[in-house]
DNA sequence: AGCAATAGTTACCTTAAGGTAAGTGCCTTA
DNA sequence: TAAGGCACTTACCTTAAGGTAACTATTGCT
């Protein structure tokens, strides 16, 4: 009787599992690719760049990042307050991989949206 | 006034959404990690090997994959029936993008779990 | 006759992710 | 005096993702 574990099966320890999974959400990768275009972004210019994520989720959003310090949070103790964004080190080295994924999607998008239709049809 | 758009911002054709959203789900990477070191896998083995998938959730996966052309299904028409998945060249192309996030997050995982605790405190 | 195995489907239910809208504190400007 | 901006927080609600368990067809085995 054969077992079928192989590396990606214990579910506690694959860094896939564990690290990868956060970035599963519906905003980590953009917040992510927008800031690695910039050298800093305030939150309400976030919020108007990404257009469509609300202001709760983008709270979330970047507090996660924050705590995996892939991205820096600086307060300026100001009034009206001022909260700059930027991506870490940690967060540029993960971006490199980001890009090489977004740019598959670039290359491969319109072929997928042909197969897609064909698959319903 | 300035306007905050930028490539990312076009919720419609914006690569990001439209094709790797797809992949932020619970499972896709997974079965793709998993198929790309196998030549051919069963469902049923798919389903020990991942241990925690439910058969339902398996299904609904391998059939978005088989969607965008990264995954292929073929019957053999016996009975018990037979079914082998394997992965296409697409999803080939795209192995090589996941294996470099998976590395990312082997490399990053301890960090990144510390830095967690320390947020957390 | 009855059970096992394969690769599913179906109906139903739970949970978590995300959205909405209002409120907060502080100062500036009209 | 009131409104407005900034960077949030909070309470509440909706939706979609995923889980559970039972059922399907087919044949071989016992």
């Amino acid at each position: 009787m054969e077992n079928n574990l192989n590396k990606y099966s214990d579910v506690k320890n694959c860094p896939i599992r564990t690290v990868l999974d956060r970035f599963g959400d519906k905003w980590s990768v953009l917040v992510l690719l927008i800031l690695g275009e910039v050298e800093k972004m305030r939150f309400n210019e976030l919020l108007r760049t990404m257009g469509d994520i609300s202001q709760k989720m983008l709270t979330v959003t970047l507090r996660t990042l924050e705590a995996d310090d892939l991205v820096k949070r600086t307060i300026y103790p100001e009034v009206p307050p001022r909260v700059e964004y930027e991506t870490t080190e940690r967060g540029k080295s993960l971006l490199k991989h980001i890009h090489g994924l977004a740019g598959w999607a670039e290359e491969n998008k319109l072929a997928i949206l042909e197969s897609r239709n064909k698959f319903k049809g």
